[in-house]
DNA sequence: TTGTAGGCGTTATCAA
DNA sequence: TTGATAACGCCTACAA
């Protein structure tokens, strides 16, 4: 393996000229530089980045930690796409990413082991300990979502806009006629459960639509807890004629029991998706949905994370992007009985 | 931040007493070791990856190469799926992962530079120089698939068996009565596609039956893709009556597009899936699909990785995971005209 | 059982 | 412009 010495022997200067040609640092005459660069070329020269990490204080690599079981990252749509986005500002960027998956692990001492400069959190829930830790530990870091306002640690953190996006779905479903509007939502403990549903009390409220408290169902945000509950919903007596789904995999179940049963999307039904990947480009109907600007939330992510580890300022701590929702064919006006 | 020396002096011992009892070496009396342990739990240290991999040659880090472009990784299902395979197997065995992808990234500084101690390359083509280097370089490497028999580069490699797999098939809808039967490959330089094609061929040829050249078409192995080569299929006068995709994606797309032309799957047209991934899932009707054990393929090629980097011996330098033949309702009897 | 010394590959400081 | 030296944090002979 080459290293600096080497190089340094081969031409007769000392380890230190090496290290400064190497590094475009000024005080090596041009003549010298160009031999270095040459030589170094021709050895197949890569410097080492433990060695650089260990006086640098700088390794070059963010981790992006998904606190959750390996097959909920691997399975649902949200993790990808985000990843997308985060990988490509990282890259842009010169950063290294070292992707860490699991529950309860104390991810943090990637971070203390020098493995990584900085720690990106993504998909937490709001009780992660791991995660509250987070605030006063001194370590670089970023949480996508985040905590719902008011609550939780000042963390540093990038989410799409949840509450008015809801509202505003809520009140053009109440315009198409719908009434009995069920939602099916996701773990309590998620800020996209608790935001959205905030949205959606908030959005009946103002409609003046009194909720129906058995409409909102609890799932885990998989495909096959969608259509768990949809089923549930299905077989009441007095059913809802409009479904709202906490993310794209809901929605996908929740479409295949409608179809189960037989039933026609938006004819019988109607569905809205909050989310926006593709997974659902394939479903026919087309989902109406609110479409959450995941790439970008991630590029974003990473942004503020490397500001933090170049110790830039950070003007702004909660950043929330705004969302459209795109109206296409599930949903439709309410029939009257 | 503590360091093996501040806890040495606490302790009035040296520092390479102190890193013999965190290493659980010989030579330590058991009392100092308790202490020493006690107090760097009580200091919080964390030992420095950077400082130990300098002396010891080795990081704990295995790369995970997709030398593809990060939209595509990142919407085709197949790379989520692996993925959770190997992040399992590499964190059972104590190593993290480094994700890095992009077309035509010499990768292999991963290596050079020491921010990991072997690559694992996933999805790559057969005509990847980066790849095809990787012969005689010295690094540690698995290739996910690898390359089509006797030909390339003698890498160590794990994939799915695709020529039986896909004969398999081939037989059991030429059973059902398909002689006009339809192929949406993938790019002529991916190893899938000139393996299953070359069962394909070979499928019927067993069966006697002269293939359609026009029937088999080239995707990107994207969704959309799927669609327009689908809409290729339809648009002939003499339709196939079955078709088969490369995978998933595609097979979702040629559904879509099969669905637009208000035809129905299988009394209209048969469709089968060579993937197994669970967007499928949601799909009616059922898929019939060759199921890729993409999960273990992915657990096997970092077992196989990691053996290479602990230096042990290597038995079989081309792995190949049988298949399943699922049979669901997308496939039926091919209608006499 | 414990300590000393040297080294891993690189950078930074200070002289020359 | 260049070189010598120390330092980053840890490990490992070898000595004591």
């Amino acid at each position: 393996m080459t290293t600096i010495k080497e190089i340094a022997q081969q031409l007769n200067v000392s380890a230190s000229t090496i290290s400064r040609a190497l590094n475009g640092k000024k005080g090596v005459s041009e003549t010298l530089r160009r031999q270095v660069i040459k030589l170094s070329e021709k050895l197949g020269y890569y410097p080492d980045s433990n060695a650089t990490a260990l006086v640098k204080k700088r390794v070059g690599v963010l981790a992006v930690v998904i606190p959750r079981d390996s097959d909920f990252v691997f399975t649902t749509p949200f993790f990808p796409r985000i990843l997308l986005g985060i990988n490509r500002a990282a890259n842009n960027a010169g950063y290294n990413i070292l992707l860490s998956t699991g529950a309860d692990k104390d991810f943090s001492s990637l971070y203390h082991r020098k493995l990584v400069d900085g720690l990106l959190v993504v998909g937490h829930r709001i009780d992660d300990r791991n995660v509250l830790n987070l605030e006063h530990s001194g370590i670089p870091n970023v949480v996508v979502p985040g905590f719902p306002d008011k609550k939780g640690p000042d963390l540093i953190s990038v989410d799409g806009e949840n509450i008015q996006s809801v509202k505003r779905a809520v009140s053009y479903l109440c315009s198409m006629g719908h009434h009995k509007i069920a939602v099916i939502t996701g773990a309590s403990n998620s800020k996209y459960s608790i935001e959205r549903l905030r949205g959606f009390r908030q959005g009946m409220a103002d409609a003046n639509i009194e909720i129906n408290e058995q409409y909102l169902l609890e799932s885990d945000f998989s495909v096959a807890d969608g259509s768990r509950m949809m089923a549930i919903l299905l077989q009441m007596k007095d059913r809802p004629t409009a479904v709202m789904a906490i993310n794209d995999a809901v929605a996908m179940g929740a479409i295949q029991e409608i179809e189960r049963w037989g039933l026609k999307i938006p004819q019988d039904i109607s569905l809205l998706a909050v989310g926006g990947s593709d997974v659902l480009d394939g479903i026919n109907p087309p989902v109406t949905s609110i479409k959450i600007p995941t790439i970008q939330i991630g590029e974003k992510a990473v942004e503020l994370l490397i500001a933090q580890i170049e110790g830039k300022p950070i003007q702004k701590r909660k950043i929330v992007f705004p969302t459209d929702l795109i109206v296409r064919e599930s949903t439709g006006i309410c029939k009257p009985e």
